[in-house]
DNA sequence: CCCGAGCCTGACAACGTTGTCCAGGCTCTA
DNA sequence: TAGAGCCTGGACAACGTTGTCAGGCTCGGG
């Protein structure tokens, strides 16, 4: 491990600025901000004595200030749910992807669904200056950000509507990709279809009940109250809402899973069941192929999704874009044998 | 959607400063500092008005002139590998727990197992000024940071040591993890036994490699060159090494798979013979569990990494610590029924 | 030899905030 | 009633950078 000969220029705990490279290259100030930056009017030679007293110095650009001259920060928030959902990695990755082909960085952080904490955490991004937001809603009232987006904070909303403001919504087809899902379940005789969902408040959960509803319409089939399970969340009362209209009066030959999550749990309860019951769920989840049998799913297009949102905020800040508009990206229904199922009563 | 009356004040693209609030609410500029930042000496009266002022205009403290000013950010870095991958989202989860329990916001970007890149990330968050850093690194000479450390900048690596500076490491036992694992195949009767792993420059991969060797000279089992397929990480060449490694001569009856890719890789392969072959995958996965058979894991704990490593940080931060230190986390074999299959010559 | 053009270079202000310090007004006591 | 002390509020500098602008230098042409 080489020794550097920091020591005498730097105390410890405190950053070189450009002051002391120019004191040490012997230059003034404004030189050395031009060495720095590549800007052009500089001598080869005092290029060099520049360089060398920056490595010397192990000098690094204080961004801090440079935001607070210059106005923008290069770099864009984004807020989601969790990061520990995987329909996010793939999401948060394209975000990345394309900012940083705009140069920008990725500041985030995770609402934890709570409403209070995305928006706290959305003002602590703008007090930060982010150019601009793509924000996976946790909330239903955005109007806080009204003096953002006034300030020209560029903002897209993901997955869910804004609430109360105009503003950028990139989401998935929940609607129709949980119709086709359950007409799929039709399609394969089914009648008594059975759906476990998240609470309608949200957006997505509604949004895909409204599919379920509409599908079961379309086919002419009234749906039994004992048959939906709303509002349920955590895999022990998922588990029980899923046993149950398993074993009720009129069970269910196949059941509508509309979420990842939700999935996961219903699959581990069918597996218990002797009589073979069809499953859809809504989202992809990894390995869905190789399980007995595949898991058929409304998959998402999460990259795309981030993607799209992401471009849209750069087109924002471009000036290209200016009025708000809603984008929903279609589902793709994939087949791979638990859908097909037959129904057994 | 309510109108504000926020044109009056602010152009659009400008936003309001202390300064403007300061006159609208007809006191100095340091007085509405002292209201924004809660800070005691100023009447009920005064604090109210500008309250007012400062919800009129929209007002939001710039923190880029805040962090200019007090030296601190209040933000640390998270420069992981990939974003995709499932391993990192727990981890990044629990960091940013951690984060937000000191007040920290958590900004990150990942180096897609690129050396240059995640230099270029790691010195782009130094000129942002984090607190500190968290680095799953990519590449293995981080002489590039020894400045960084010099002016204070905490951090910590993860997952793999620093190259060539003295810095704090939290990882698993990789060697450990892998000698169990594989010792578990032989205690079921395996004697040829697979290995497929990433490139031995990776520290995880050489490890987990030296904790097969070690595994199988403890039981006197001299290792065939054919059994062991390194450096490969794409799908399509995990399967044909697989694949070789199963028809080969001298076949193996078991198949120890150094990462969670591969797993899932020779799991899709495994599927396809008729023969049984065990298999202990180092990582684990979603739904191992619901697999035929389950799939036996060495499982490491990413949120305990992740939050060993951000706790470390703000001890750094705090201090409270000084010397850098190297610490293994366990791992833990989960015996699903993949791993207890018996050897099917 | 002189003058103008062009190129380098550096002094200075400004970005928006916070820390320091001082002034003015008030209350309370002797 | 006067003086001491406290409380509130504001002026000012500083954080490290970049944009503006002007000055000094060199070099070529007349």
């Amino acid at each position: 491990m080489p020794q550097t000969n920091l020591r005498s220029a730097t105390r410890y705990g405190t950053r070189p600025t450009m002051k002391d490279v120019a004191a040490r290259a012997g230059v003034g100030l404004k030189t050395v901000s031009r060495v720095v930056n590549g800007e052009p009017g500089v001598t080869p030679e005092t290029e060099r004595r520049v360089q060398e007293a920056i490595d010397a110095l192990g000098f690094r650009r204080n961004d801090s200030a440079r935001v607070l001259r210059k106005g923008r920060t290069a770099s864009i928030g984004l807020v989601l749910e969790d990061l520990a959902d995987p329909f996010y990695g793939p999401l948060s990755r394209s975000v990345e992807e394309v900012a940083r082909a705009h140069g920008a960085l990725l500041i985030n952080g995770s609402s934890a669904e709570d409403p209070d904490r995305e928006q706290e955490l959305v003002l602590a991004l703008c007090a930060r200056r982010v150019d601009g937001l793509v924000v996976i809603p946790a909330g239903d009232d955005h109007r806080y950000l009204e003096p953002e987006l006034k300030a020209g904070v560029a903002t897209v909303f993901v997955d869910r509507p804004a609430g109360h403001i105009d503003a950028d919504v990139v989401l998935s087809d929940n609607f129709g990709g949980a119709r086709d899902g359950v007409a799929h379940l039709i399609a394969h005789g089914h009648r008594r279809i059975g759906f476990v969902g998240d609470m309608p408040r949200i957006h997505t959960a509604a949004e895909r009940l409204r599919g379920y509803r509409a599908a079961m319409e379309d086919a002419g089939i009234p749906v039994a109250d004992s048959w939906m399970s709303l509002g349920v969340t955590d895999p022990e009362r998922v588990r029980r809402a899923a046993e149950e209209m398993l074993s009720g009066p009129d069970p269910v030959t196949a059941i509508f899973a509309g979420n990842n999550r939700v999935t996961v749990t219903v699959i581990r309860v069918l597996a218990e069941q002797t009589r073979r019951v069809a499953l859809v769920g809504f989202d992809d989840i990894e390995l869905a192929d190789l399980l007995q049998p595949g898991v058929t799913v409304v998959a998402q297009d999460a990259a795309a999704i981030g993607r799209t949102a992401a471009e849209r905020l750069f087109r924002q800040l471009d000036g290209t874009l200016v009025t708000p508009e809603r984008i929903e990206l279609p589902t793709r229904l994939i087949t791979r044998g638990s859908g097909e199922l037959p129904p057994a009563d």
